[in-house]
RNA sequence: UGUCCGAUGGUGUAAUUGGCAACACAUCUGAUUUUGGUUCAGAAGAGUCCAGGUUCGAGCCCUGGUCGGACAACCA
């Protein structure tokens, strides 16, 4: 097979990140035979998040680029720390996000007796060895980044003593912690991964796939690599923190005489004004400040999902955001183009009122209705049109008007103009205020003769306003998300707890919406653009009975930008 | 006082491998618009961390610095 076969044919013009052209450059020389094979290894401890997706998004995209396969595998070496309700969930993301690992879901688990196997060889090598040290003592010898460590007095033990007591940590002799099995490798290196680093401890635990038949489990180094070689994975990506576990990666392939998968680092996503650290993020969780893992304003997949955002637009961010080994941090604004982009084509216009104020047309008649047609997407004729009733009585946002404008106001106000989105052009009279002063309705009159469509008037409107009618509109309830922290780096700082800086306003719930009675029939996850305002999906916990709407992103809004301070 | 990695507009990522620093987001104009959206046209913004060197020519190569990050869990 030559080269040209393994590209696929789409993406040859566009520039190639350093990973591409590492494996263009083993496709080149043959190595593997030309074949390209990755796996996406999470640890089933916590939800995936759009970081993940990003570092997914490359593995199964450079297999489906370069003709090849990518494997799902769970890294689940750590008992204590896993659960098969978070594989479940990582599943369903990746599915959700459109990739297909086949039949290729696996699991490090599955490989523990081959493991065994192989650490049985290592000692029988004389690498490897074990010791009876404490975690704290092991801890102590191991030296700093600057000073050498020391040998552990266990380090010479017969290799007919480590291989009978290996024998024996399996087969539950000893208690938890009480031994490990460690690589010989050198105390004095300067890399601290290879000061005899720890293959094996004992956990007297049951895993979730295993139950009890292990009471020893691997250490993410030894597991990790061999797993690798076990699946013949040919370019295994990580991020940069493991860029130091290489040498070790590449030191077991060397003396173990197994598959040579090639590690390769990249940077990791960070995003603006949020965090991505799991563990924090459980804490989010723990300690109620969201909802849960599939809370809107989470960076996780689930969270997004049910923010809004589509799958298509979350590849194209991983797309854009690139990949390269230097640090980053990506502006949110970045993701909100990717949304906004993708619910543009997609998302059918509908009217919807936040901020409700009854608008009076005293001109037309009381018991008089219209079905006005209305169309669906201006940017996509093929999703056709609706109808709209009006009436009288109807209601327009709150906002869209002024007793006295400010210069540059195109919306209604006494003596002025404004067109009411696909009806009539109307002019605003008199309002009518409680006793505090707050309007409770404004009047205005019609021109009967400027219908939309009609083509009847040639005056130029500056305004177009939203609206629904009183009579016919739904209640809804809309639930308007804003960024979860108001720092642009809340991780970053050394003297504050990120949880400082939770955003107390990232959650505004309006209670008393008013919306076109078309939405009746939404369902969950349905993407809409309510005109105007921004894009919106159904909420899981919306019913026929109770409509609940999330905002996903507010549209552009360069008049309102403008204006604020 | 170690090892490894990195450094290009505000933010990301490129630069056909030594040939006028490009693209996207963000920002700012203007046009169009029955969404102050979309679309369209345009502007501004870096001389590539610093100092030397090689070369006709360096963001790319060499030398020496500076700054930033990672690494001392029986986590991954």
């Amino acid at each position: 097979m030559t080269e040209q076969t393994n590209i696929h044919p789409d993406q040859e013009h566009k520039s190639l990140n350093f990973i591409e052209q590492f494996i263009e450059e083993d496709i080149k020389t043959g190595k593997h035979g030309g074949r390209v094979h990755t796996r996406f290894p999470p640890e089933p401890n916590g939800y995936l998040h759009i970081g993940h997706a990003k570092a997914f998004c490359l593995d199964f995209g450079l297999a489906e680029k370069y003709n090849g396969k990518c494997n799902l595998r769970f890294d689940d070496t750590n008992p204590v720390a896993e659960d098969t309700s978070y594989v479940d969930a990582i599943k369903k993301d990746i599915r959700w996000m459109g990739f297909d690992w086949e039949d290729r879901e696996y699991y490090t688990s599955d490989y523990f007796d081959q493991l065994y196997d192989l650490a049985v060889k290592l000692i029988k090598k004389g690498k490897a060895y074990v010791c009876d040290l404490s975690a704290g003592e092991i801890g102590a010898n191991r030296g700093t980044p600057t000073q050498p460590g020391v040998e552990s007095p266990y380090r010479n033990r017969t290799v007919e003593e480590n291989l009978d007591l290996f024998k024996r940590m399996k087969n539950g002799e000893f208690p938890d912690d009480s031994k490990t099995l460690r690589a010989k490798i050198d105390m004095a290196s300067p890399n601290m991964h290879m000061r005899d680093p720890i293959l094996y401890r004992i956990r007297h635990v049951s895993h979730h796939r295993t139950g009890n038949k292990w009471c020893i489990y691997p250490m993410y180094d030894w597991a990790h690599g061999q797993s690798d070689s076990i699946e013949e994975i040919t370019h295994s990506l990580c991020t940069l923190e493991f860029e130091v576990h290489r040498p070790l990666y590449e030191w077991f392939i060397r003396e173990l005489e197994i598959f040579p998968s090639r590690q390769i680092e990249f940077a990791r996503l960070n995003l603006s004004y949020t965090i991505m650290s799991k563990r924090k993020l459980l804490q989010l969780v723990n300690e109620k400040h969201v909802s849960g893992w599939d809370d809107p304003r989470m960076p996780t997949i689930h969270g997004l999902r049910r923010r809004g955002y589509t799958p298509e637009s979350i590849r194209t961010f991983a797309e854009m955001v690139g990949i390269a080994k230097r640090e980053n941090v990506i502006d949110v604004a970045l993701l909100e183009y990717c949304i906004r982009e993708d619910l543009n084509k997609k998302a059918a216009r509908v009217m919807a009122v936040l901020d409700p104020v009854k608008l009076i047309i005293d001109n037309y008649p009381d018991d008089q209705e219209e079905q006005l047609k209305t169309i669906n997407n201006p940017e996509d004729e093929s999703m056709g049109s609706r109808i709209l009733p009006f009436c009288k009585e109807l209601y327009i946002e709150r906002d869209d008007f002024k007793e006295d404008p400010p210069k540059k106001f195109f919306r209604l106000s006494p003596g002025r103009e404004v067109r009411l989105k696909s009806a009539y052009i109307i002019k605003g009279e008199s309002v009518e205020k409680d006793t505090d002063g707050h309007i409770i309705a404004i009047h205005c009159t019609y021109d009967p003769d400027s219908k939309s469509g009609s083509g009847q008037v040639h005056r130029k409107v500056k305004g177009t306003l939203h609206w629904v009618s009183a009579r016919h509109a739904l209640n809804a309830e809309v639930r308007l998300y804003d960024r979860l922290f108001n720092d642009p780096d809340p991780d970053g700082h050394k003297d504050h707890d990120f949880k400082e800086f939770i955003n107390p306003d990232s959650l505004k719930i309006l209670a008393n919406c008013k919306v076109e009675p078309s939405l009746q029939q939404s369902k969950p996850l349905d993407h809409l653009q309510f005109i105007r305002l921004g894009y919106f999906n159904v909420d899981p916990d919306s019913t026929p009975e109770h409509l609940v709407f999330n905002r996903t992103v507010p549209l552009r809004d360069t008049w309102g930008k403008k204006n604020k301070v």
